[in-house]
RNA sequence: GGCGCUAUCGUCUAGGGGACUAGGACGGGGCCCUCUCAAGGCCCAAACACGGGUUCGAAUCCCGUUAGCGCUACCA
């Protein structure tokens, strides 16, 4: 008669882990940390055809990356057949199920016919009732068959924990294959059984499954034992306002890692996806998610994923972590992109260019730049130092003429005067506003020569931060370079 | 077709009979800051699906309509 809630998170491992999925995860874990409750990993395998161990590694990667851990599992559905097989013959025993013997072909048949005219095929109960010694008879025949519940003529209604009081008729449901004629169960029976078995006591899940629910209840009733509190959770939908699919781009928590984003980030937007605590507040780090987390909380109607917003989230957490944090991610990046580890300083770095990204992907490739000036690479290109600069910085080279690299040999001449000791950005600054000055230059004619030259782009900190971030060598180097000296 | 679910700016949402001239955020537009781009600050455009009720009063409660979605398997 414990109190403290149980509820599980149940993929089936037929693909990868998808944005639905993990954000109903993080629904079962955000209310099992709320509550002091406990959170149950279930892998529902039961379908060997799709059922592949890879797609269970990438889902538990994928859970734990989010920060979505569990306590007690992953059990797998395979491991409870006998109990499922035991549940279905009770059943049968008790007469709240019966064997049928109607061939996949003759369903099949049916189904197509009753489409052909048009109607909805139901399964009109032939096999309950047959005479028990016909039963028996086909039984020793060999003759093979499924095990279907009886489905009462009863309301079968439950209180959503999002939805609130949803109700189905009992006369408006089949009576459903709950055991294979190969002596597995279907899954409204495995999900009840297990459910059963681990003390399940918030079922949290899918939209999808609301249909399944009066089946399941059925189920529970049948079995004698008291339903759980049931909460559905609306699908995720594309731009297109069509349910998520691979179409759409990115759909799997996997893909999102690759972008760098984060797994706050992540876990905050998938949150507040279909959830509000109410009120303004949209950024909350993990303890403030679980603080204020509520089934109530909880939307009805589906929500749309957007891509950009979880962007911009990302960016408000990559300028809230700090920059130490960040470092063994930008690392792997760099390493990736064949970065050599060059002993810099790459906190400083990393901090520079914070503001200016929304992915970790982003922040490291402008920390290559930093670290490997483009000109120093390009150097004895064909092109020369800068023919491979970006659109913006050959229109501005054009602008500007002859200007341009006048102007980058006057900013060489007087940073070469500036020393290892006094190379910081507050120095520098100094030093460029009083060239210009004395120059009688628009110090964004001095600038943007400058920061062309040392990034290949028009779009940095301040050219002061970023010759201070560079270093006085390279960047010097790089100068030189692109001056033609 | 049957059964069920859903409906506030383009998107995520606040709101739960009077506080609504409907609030916030993303995105869009503008301004400030500024050597560029971000960040930040300020401002603007942008929504209660429709029709009936109930009520002194409806975004809010009820009923219809419409639209969208889900399920209708010996899949999960």
């Amino acid at each position: 008669m414990s109190s403290t809630p149980r509820v599980r998170f149940a993929p089936s491992p037929t693909g990868s882990l998808h944005v639905g999925g993990a954000r109903t995860a993080l629904f079962n874990w955000l209310f099992a940390r709320k509550t002091g409750g406990t959170l149950v990993l279930r892998i529902e395998d039961t379908d060997r055809e799709r059922s592949t161990e890879a797609h269970t590694r990438v889902i538990l990667e994928g859970l734990t990356w989010l920060g979505v851990d569990w306590d007690e599992g992953p059990f797998f559905q395979g491991a409870s057949a006998a109990q499922h097989r035991a549940d279905a013959e009770r059943l049968l025993a008790e007469g709240k199920a019966y064997r049928c013997f109607c061939t996949r072909e003759e369903l099949d048949a049916a189904r197509a016919e009753a489409e052909h005219r048009r109607e909805a095929f139901r399964y009109d109960g032939r096999c309950s009732r047959l005479a028990p010694d016909e039963v028996d008879r086909r039984v020793a025949a060999g003759q093979p068959f499924t095990i279907r519940l009886r489905m009462p003529d009863a309301e079968l209604a439950w209180d959503d924990a999002v939805h609130g009081p949803i109700s189905f008729q009992g006369r408006d449901l089949d009576d459903f294959v709950i055991l294979r004629s190969d002596g597995t169960a279907i899954y409204n029976l495995a999900v009840v059984s297990d459910d059963i078995a681990m003390r399940i006591t918030h079922v949290i899940r899918g939209d999808d499954h609301v249909s399944n629910t009066p089946k399941q209840i059925a189920l529970y009733r049948a079995l004698g034992h008291d339903v759980p509190i049931f909460g559905h959770v609306p699908m995720i939908l594309g731009t297109d306002g069509k349910k998520l699919s691979k179409r759409h781009g990115a759909t799997a928590v996997g893909d999102y890692q690759n972008q760098g984003i984060l797994p706050a980030a992540m876990r905050n937007f998938l949150a507040l996806l279909g959830w509000s605590p109410g009120g303004d507040r949209e950024i909350l780090p993990g303890p403030e998610l679980i603080e204020l987390f509520s089934l109530e909380g909880i939307q009805p109607k589906p929500a749309v994923f957007d891509p950009v917003k979880l962007e911009w989230m990302n960016g408000q957490y990559l300028s809230m972590t700090p920059a130490s944090e960040l470092l063994p991610e930008v690392r792997r990046e760099l390493d990736r992109m064949g970065v050599p580890d060059l002993g810099r300083d790459l906190l400083a770095i990393i901090d520079a260019v914070k503001p200016r990204s929304r992915t970790v992907l982003d922040l490291a490739r402008q920390v290559r730049v930093r670290l490997v000036p483009p000109a120093l690479e390009l150097a004895n290109a064909p092109n020369g130092p800068l023919g491979a600069a970006d659109e913006k910085s050959q229109a501005l080279m054009k602008k500007l003429g002859p200007a341009f690299v006048a102007n980058l040999q006057t900013a060489l001449d007087a940073l070469e005067q500036v020393n290892d000791e006094e190379w910081t950005a507050e120095r520098l600054h100094q030093v460029l506003t009083d060239l210009a000055k004395r120059r009688s230059l628009k110090l964004g004619d001095l600038m943007q020569p400058i920061r062309v030259a040392l990034t290949h782009g028009t779009v940095s900190e301040p050219v002061n931060e970023l010759l201070a971030v560079i270093g006085r060598g390279p960047s010097l180097e790089a100068l030189r370079v692109s001056v033609g000296g």
